[in-house]
DNA sequence: TCTTGCTCCTCTAGTCACTAGAGAAGTTAG
DNA sequence: CTAACTTCTCTAGTGACTAGAGGAGCAAGA
């Protein structure tokens, strides 16, 4: 029934100082321990963790996922803040996406153009040094 | 001619805090001081922190940038580190483009099948918990 | 000349989410 | 009994800043 914390680590493909971490911030309850001082966990962390691996595989914040499980842990009331904090974070992905294809677009553009000549010739350190190719101007 | 860290601030839109850490871990020379021990700046400075700022904006890391630096330095070497160094980084952001993409994919998912209900019945809270769901096997 | 308010100085510590490493102790297989 | 492995605690490091304390310089107005 308990395992100890690289049997969890398996379980769960969670690194072991990752899991003490958590557990040090709290994220995870302090685990019960052996006789000779190792921790043990059971199915309920097994759960908890892959939750919160889960999550944070899709990039939530140790933040939100702390107001998640506690969210989790009350099925009664309304998931709208549970909804909120994911859309919140869609919102966050969205950007970052446009963003980074505002970059694509212009590396590739400096990329394109660099000649493959001399240093004194390329348009990528020109397009850097440029002031006026800044971002913020397209 | 020679002004403070301020205006060169103003300049190039980097916070005073940045450029005093950008001289400390080398990517800025040390500056010349006043009398009054305040640091002295002219326009070799505002032209290399414009190429600083643009290539952080373009989410160069420090060290990119260190030795596109170093070879803007050598206009006469061939410009193929130059364009090695930006091809790495595009190839990086495409990366982490396709990565958000299918974080965004999954996200909507979760957020349409929610039907903004109990906690209990909440599909966002169930995608996360439920291991089998993991991205990993998409 | 004095004061007010701004800028600047150095130094330390905090952010986020871990990761690495030291040194000691418990556990298991042969 | 020994060797190999796992686990323990603790500290410090990562990247790229950011915040704050406490003190000093400097420019303009009364």
């Amino acid at each position: 029934m308990a395992f100890p914390i690289g049997e969890l680590a398996r379980q769960t493909a969670v690194k072991v100082p990752t899991i003490r971490y958590y557990e040090q911030i709290g994220l995870l309850p302090e685990a019960p321990r052996s006789e000779g001082n190792r921790r043990l966990y059971g199915s309920t962390e097994v759960e908890r963790l892959n939750f919160i691996r889960h999550a944070r595989d899709l990039g939530f914040e140790i933040e939100d996922i702390r107001e998640l499980l506690a969210m989790a842990a009350q099925p009664q009331s309304s998931c709208h803040q549970v909804d909120s904090i994911a859309n919140n974070h869609l919102a966050e992905i969205e950007r970052r996406i446009a963003s980074l294809t505002a970059l694509k677009r212009e590396l590739t553009r400096m990329i394109e153009e660099c000649g493959h000549g001399r240093v004194c010739d390329c348009r990528i350190i020109e397009a850097l040094a440029d002031h006026s190719q800044c971002l913020a101007e397209h």
